[in-house]
RNA sequence: CGGGGCAUAGCGCAGUUUGGUAGCGUGCUUGGUUCGGGACCAAGAGGUCGCAGGUUCAAAUCCUGUUGCCCCGACCA
């Protein structure tokens, strides 16, 4: 399809090589997924974008509790003496803690403040919950909202409220709480690769990057369409840090009162923004086939003929046993304008049922990735788009690595990395001796940052690409969202 | 938090320079004709010009303040 006739179809849209913001807005906005609210950086999650969320919690939650986690509710408001025994930790949240002051037009005697995230609450309740080895390990999380009263706000990327789920922790042993932390590390690569079809890098944090309390953040990062990386989940090993501050103790096996080892981990509506920035184009969103909350629509054809809108009626019924379907039998609306706006949405597979297809027992199809147009049997249909969808999950995935390895780049030359970030071309994977000076340096230079130590260790060289002196890790920079 | 831009009908904009009856496109409503890649005709409805002060006979327009949104940087999921 040509270039203008493309435009045409899209003239809500600006197109991503223009302005890249301004085309994540315009998705955003004009697909539905969410409105501004009256207060900054709080967005409102329109049905459109909710739906995606729930399917997104609902394939995460189900991994969890495969995994022997327990949801519980811990309360939006903490006291402010909480603070007190964690003052490290919080001093890397104050500037965006949100404060309560007043009940009614009464004074409180003691101020609260929102959750930014919940261990100040959590674990003082595992001190009083936790006696014995036997009560561990102690695995608990909540699906909730924080917030954080951010400066800069953008739909879904970064809000002053979001959604998300916090997981907090409790083991015996250093050895269980690692485990832990990686094989949350797995479930969300999971969640990520297999469910929202987004190819992710693991790996760990470096000391600068990591999160203020943690031992160890492990963490996996995503490249956007325009080069930029996205944090898309991180699970930390707290260690005994927090046991410590809140006094978690448990009488061991052996007779000796012990703090316990814990953990936090944490995914969050961003990830809406990732898909759209991972699989997004010019015509709109493209929702990844499994968690798409509509996987097909319907369109009638010509249906003031007659048994047209039975026969549509009747397949979506047959079509809803197996999948997350709609009809969109509005009569206001054109075929052709039907067909760009359910594109726009980024439904995955579109039908189409008009009197030529009833009379030959079979519907046309369209799909969102490739949009290619073909006839399916009426009688193959339920199984046939089953295969359909996880062709389209794999083709987008598949799309999505290509991109990436294509804006990933290897060198060990500082000069043409410098020239490499200020064109911001993507990913780059360089050596780097482990020392802060040089990941300042970068930055400063560069605005990028060391986004991870992969765990698939590469030896690209022996020296460090910033300083020269003895290579410790390979690391991937970039900059980031 | 720094630097820049914007705010007029649901959405996109003109009008602001030079103060003087609130406009256009699209969408919306009603009726009709259409219907396999953004259809057409006709008649309608819709605005305290972001908010608060000020100047003036008169303010969308001039002045002061303030709020929100967008973009680019510093901090963050």
């Amino acid at each position: 399809m040509s270039k203008k006739k493309e435009q045409d179809f899209v003239k809500e849209v600006t197109p991503m090589e223009e302005d890249f913001a301004r085309w994540y807005t315009d998705i955003v906005l004009k697909t539905d997924m969410v409105d501004y609210s009256p207060v900054k950086g709080c967005m409102i999650i329109k049905p459109y974008g909710y739906g995606l969320w729930e399917e997104i919690v609902s394939a995460l939650d189900k991994r969890l509790k495969e995994t022997g986690h327990k949801n519980a509710y811990f309360p939006l408001l903490i006291p402010e003496s909480y603070l007190e025994k964690e003052k490290d930790h919080f001093e890397g949240f104050a500037p965006e803690v949100l404060w309560v002051t007043h009940g009614g037009s009464e004074e409180l005697t003691e101020r609260l403040f929102i959750r930014p995230t919940s261990e100040t609450i959590i674990l003082p309740m595992y001190s009083k919950w936790v006696q014995s080895y036997r009560d561990l390990p102690l695995l608990i999380n909540q699906w909730c909202n924080v917030v954080r009263w951010e400066k800069t706000t953008r739909p879904f990327l970064r809000t002053a409220e979001f959604l998300w789920q916090e997981g907090h922790t409790l083991h015996a042993t250093a050895e269980e709480a690692e485990e832990e932390t990686l094989k949350i590390l797995e479930i969300y690569r999971e969640l990520l690769e297999d469910e929202l079809a987004i190819p992710v890098i693991l790996g760990v944090k470096s000391e600068k990057e990591k999160f203020a309390g943690a031992d160890r953040t492990y963490t996996m990062e995503a490249m956007m369409h325009d080069g930029k990386a996205l944090q898309a989940g991180t699970s930390h090993n707290l260690g005994q840090n927090f046991a410590k501050m809140f006094d978690v103790m448990f009488l061991d096996r052996d007779g000796v009162r012990k703090h316990g080892w814990s953990t936090s981990w944490a995914i969050t509506t961003r990830l809406i923004g990732g898909i759209i920035m991972t699989h997004g184009d010019n015509r709109g969103l493209k929702m990844p086939p499994r968690v798409a909350p509509i996987q097909v629509v319907i369109l009638p054809i010509a249906f003031h003929k007659e048994g047209v809108l039975d026969k549509a009626y009747e397949l979506k019924n047959e079509l809803a046993k197996d999948f997350r379907v709609e009809i969109d039998s509005r009569d206001e609306y054109s075929a052709g304008w039907k067909f760009n706006y359910w594109e726009m949405k980024g439904v995955p597979i579109r039908l189409e049922v008009g009197p030529r297809d009833i009379a030959n027992n079979q519907v046309m199809a369209v799909r969102r990735d490739t949009l290619e147009k073909f006839a399916i049997p009426m009688d193959e249909l339920n199984e046939r788009l089953g295969e359909i969808l996880d062709d389209i999950h794999n083709n987008m995935f598949k799309t999505a690595l290509e991109d990436r390895e294509k804006k990933t780049f290897v060198s060990n030359d500082y000069e043409e990395i410098k020239d490499m970030m200020k064109e911001n071309k993507g990913f780059i994977k360089i050596m780097w001796c482990g020392s802060e000076e040089c990941e300042d340096k970068l930055k400063a230079d560069t605005s990028a940052t060391i986004r991870c130590i992969p765990l698939e260790k590469e030896k690209l060289g022996d020296k460090c690409a910033i300083c020269g002196k003895e290579a410790k890790h390979m690391v991937v920079i970039g900059k980031a969202y």
